[in-house]
DNA sequence: ATTCTATGTGTCATCGATGACATATGGTGT
DNA sequence: ACACCATATGTCATCGATGACACATAGAAT
C-alpha cells in the first residue's frame, strides 16, 4: 500500500541493522548454514521483505572469485536458429544451476570474436562456451586466463576440448533414405571444408563430416559423385539480404543442368529453404518432382512442406555443454565429453524418385 | 613462445608492483586521464601487456554502482524470431556504447519473468528492456529497485514507458493490397486481445491494433466483418510441438468452409507459414488460388513462396530502445520516445484474386 | 567443580578498482 | 624572494558480501 520507494537495492547490512543483529548473522540466515536462533532468523526474514533485499552479485562474485556467470560465443544467431536454439538450452540448464550465460555473436569475424572474449575476461565468466569457435589463438586467451573453455558441435580449434555431434549418422540415414526411395542423382548443397573448416582442428569438421556421408552414401548405393551435382560454399552470406539466397542460388543452378538431380541434400535447413524456392520458382513441386533434405531441424517444421531433415540434438549439446563446463569449474576438469548422434526426421519433402 | 600461465587474470595492483608505479598512476594511464609522465606510461603498458591485465568488472562495478549491463527481458526466443532480432540489435547498440545485454525467457510464464527481474536486480543491472512484458506487478519490482525500465513494442503494462510500433499502418497497406487485388473474402488469423493482451495497458495493445486495422480496413472497402473468417487465438502453444501448427490448424478450417476465403491475413509471420501448409496440403496454391500476407518480417523471406509480410523496424525498436534506456541511466529521464513504422513489404504470396 | 560440546552471535580483513586528497617538484611571473 | 600553477605521483577509504575467527552461554558429562 505505502509507496517507500527505495532507489538504490539494500544492503547486508541494513538489513542487519534493521533486524538488530550482526551482518554474520544475516548471511547466515540467507544461506541456511550454522546456527541462527529462531527469533533471529524471523528479524532477519521480516527484515529482509520489508526493504526487498537482493543480495548484489557484483559484490559477492568479487569475494568469492566466481561470477556465476559463463560466456556463450556463437555465430549469426539472426540468421541460423541452430545457434538460438543451442543457446537457449544452455541458458536453460545454466538458470537450474544458479548460474546465468552471457550470449557474444561474433558473426563469423575473428576480431569480433577476440573482442569477445576480452569482455568475457573483463566479466570474470567462469567458464566459456563456443558454438563455433573460429580462431585458436582467441581460445587461447582464455586458457591463459585460467578459464575453462568448451566447444558445442562446430568444432574448429584443438585449443579446447569439445562436445561434438555424429554428423555422419544422420547424414548416412538421410542418404539411405533417398536411395532407398530410388533417386541416383542425388546433390549436395553444403559447406564447403576448404573454404570453412580450416584450420587446426581436433578431428574433421562438420562440413567434411556431412560430405564424407554424401559420399559414402553414395558409394553404398554404388553411385559415384558427380561434381556437377556438388555445390560447396558458404553456408550464408549476411550482405546477400536473403538468408536463404545461398541455397537458392545453388539450387536453382543445379535444376538448369541438363540432367537435373532428384534429389538435393542440403547441409542446413536455411539452405535447404532456399532450394524450396528455386525448385518451386522452376514450376516443379517438392516431393513430387524432386525430394529435399535439410540439417540441423531448425526452421524445418515451418516449411511447406515440411521438411525432411537431420536433426541435431540442440537441446542436448546446450544442458550437456554447461554441466560439462560446470564440472570443469567445480572441479578443474571436463567429464568424458559424449559423442551426440544426429538423426533423419521424416516430414513432407521426400518422395519416390518420379518415373 | 613461453607457456606462461597465468591462473587468475591479473590484478591493477600486480601491474603497479611490476611496473614499479602506484595504483593511481596504473588507473591514471588506463582511463587516460590525469598527468602522467611518458616514461610512466610506457613502463604501465607494458607491464599490461605482459602480464596480459584486464581489467575485473565486478570490482569496478561495485565501486561505481554501475554494472554497465542491462537485462533483456524477452519472450519465447526460440519460437519466434522477433525476439532474436530484437534483443540482437540492442545488443548491438549495447557494445557500442560498452554495455553488454543479459537476456531472459519467460516463455509467457509470470512466474518466470518475476525470477528473470530478480536476477536481474541482483546483478545490478542498469536498466531493464522490455519485449513483451507480462505482469505489472513484475515490472513494478523494479521501479522499487530504481531501475529504469522500457518496454520495446509489445507493450502490457502502463508500469512503464514504451517504444511503439504503428502497427497500423503497415497492417491497413496490407489490407488494401488484397483490396486492390480484388479480394472481398479476407480472413483473419491472429492473437485474440481478449486472451493475449488484457490487463491493465497503456494503450492498445498490439493484437488490437491489428484487429482494427483488419476491421477498418474491410470497411474501407465497403466490406464488414464476417466472424466465420476471424480465427483468434494465441500466437503459438509449445506443447503442441510444431510452432506454426497454430496457424496451420486456423488456416485448415478456414479451408474447410463452404464459402472460403480467398485471402489470409495472419498477424506473424510464424502463423502465415503454418496457413501455408494447410493450403498445400488442401491441393491449393499461393497465391494462384489464395493469397498470405504474415506479419513480422521474420521468416517471410525463407517460406516458399516468400511471404509478403507486415515488417517490424526490429533494429530501430533495438536500437532506439538501448539508446533512450541509457539516457535514462545518465540523466535518470527517458527522452520523448519514437512511434515506429510498420511496413508492407511485397513478395510472391500475394495476387489478384482468382477469377 | 571442571571440562566439553552444542548453540548462538559478533568482528574484521578481504576481494579489485576507483577517485578524493595529499604531497612533491620545477618553472614562471611579480 | 615569494606566490602560483602545471605537472607528476602516491595513500587510502570505499563499494557489499563473505567467511575465518573469536567469544559467549548453557547444559551435559566426568
Amino acid at each position: 500500500m505505502n509507496d517507500d520507494r527505495i532507489s538504490r537495492s539494500a544492503t547486508l547490512m541494513q538489513v542487519a541493522e534493521r533486524a538488530g543483529v550482526s551482518t554474520a548473522t544475516v548471511a547466515r540466515v540467507l544461506k541456511a548454514k550454522g546456527y541462527v536462533s529462531d527469533e533471529a532468523r524471523a528479524r532477519v526474514e521480516a527484515a529482509v521483505k520489508a526493504i526487498g533485499y537482493r543480495p548484489n552479485a557484483m559484490a559477492r562474485g568479487l569475494r568469492q572469485r566466481r561470477s556465476f556467470t559463463i560466456g556463450h560465443m556463437l555465430d549469426a544467431i539472426i540468421v541460423n536458429p541452430f545457434f538460438v536454439n543451442v543457446a537457449h538450452w544452455a541458458e536453460e540448464e545454466a538458470l537450474e544451476h544458479g548460474y546465468k550465460t552471457f550470449l557474444f555473436n561474433h558473426n563469423g569475424d575473428g576480431e569480433r570474436e577476440r573482442i569477445g572474449i576480452e569482455r568475457f575476461i573483463e566479466r570474470r565468466v567462469d567458464a566459456v562456451l563456443f558454438t563455433n569457435a573460429i580462431a585458436t589463438e582467441n581460445v587461447r586467451l582464455l586458457a591463459a586466463a585460467g578459464i575453462p573453455a568448451l566447444q558445442l558441435e562446430r568444432s574448429k580449434t584443438p585449443a579446447a576440448p569439445a562436445i561434438r555431434v555424429d554428423n555422419k549418422v544422420g547424414a548416412l540415414e538421410a542418404m539411405r533414405h533417398l536411395v532407398e526411395l530410388g533417386h541416383r542423382r542425388i546433390a549436395f548443397v553444403g559447406g564447403d571444408p576448404d573454404l570453412i573448416g580450416r584450420g587446426a582442428t581436433a578431428g574433421p569438421t562438420v562440413e567434411e563430416d556431412r560430405l564424407e556421408a554424401y559420399r559414402s552414401g553414395l558409394a553404398a548405393a554404388g553411385l559415384s559423385p558427380d561434381p556437377a551435382l556438388m555445390r560447396l560454399g558458404r553456408y550464408y552470406s549476411l550482405e546477400a539480404g536473403g538468408t536463404s539466397s545461398e541455397g537458392y542460388r545453388h539450387a536453382k543452378s543445379l535444376l538448369e543442368l541438363e540432367e537435373r538431380p532428384t534429389a538435393i541434400f542440403a547441409t542446413c535447413d536455411i539452405l535447404a529453404a532456399g532450394a524450396l524456392q528455386a525448385v518451386y520458382e522452376a514450376g516443379l513441386r517438392v516431393p513430387d518432382d524432386i525430394s529435399v533434405i535439410g540439417f540441423d531441424d531448425t526452421i524445418a517444421a515451418n516449411l511447406t512442406p515440411q521438411l525432411t531433415t537431420v536433426a541435431q540434438p540442440m537441446e542436448d549439446l546446450g544442458r550437456i555443454g554447461f554441466r560439462a563446463v560446470l564440472a570443469a569449474i567445480e572441479t578443474g576438469d571436463f567429464p568424458e565429453l559424449p559423442l551426440l548422434p544426429s538423426r533423419l526426421v521424416l516430414r513432407r519433402s521426400t518422395a519416390p524418385v518420379a518415373h
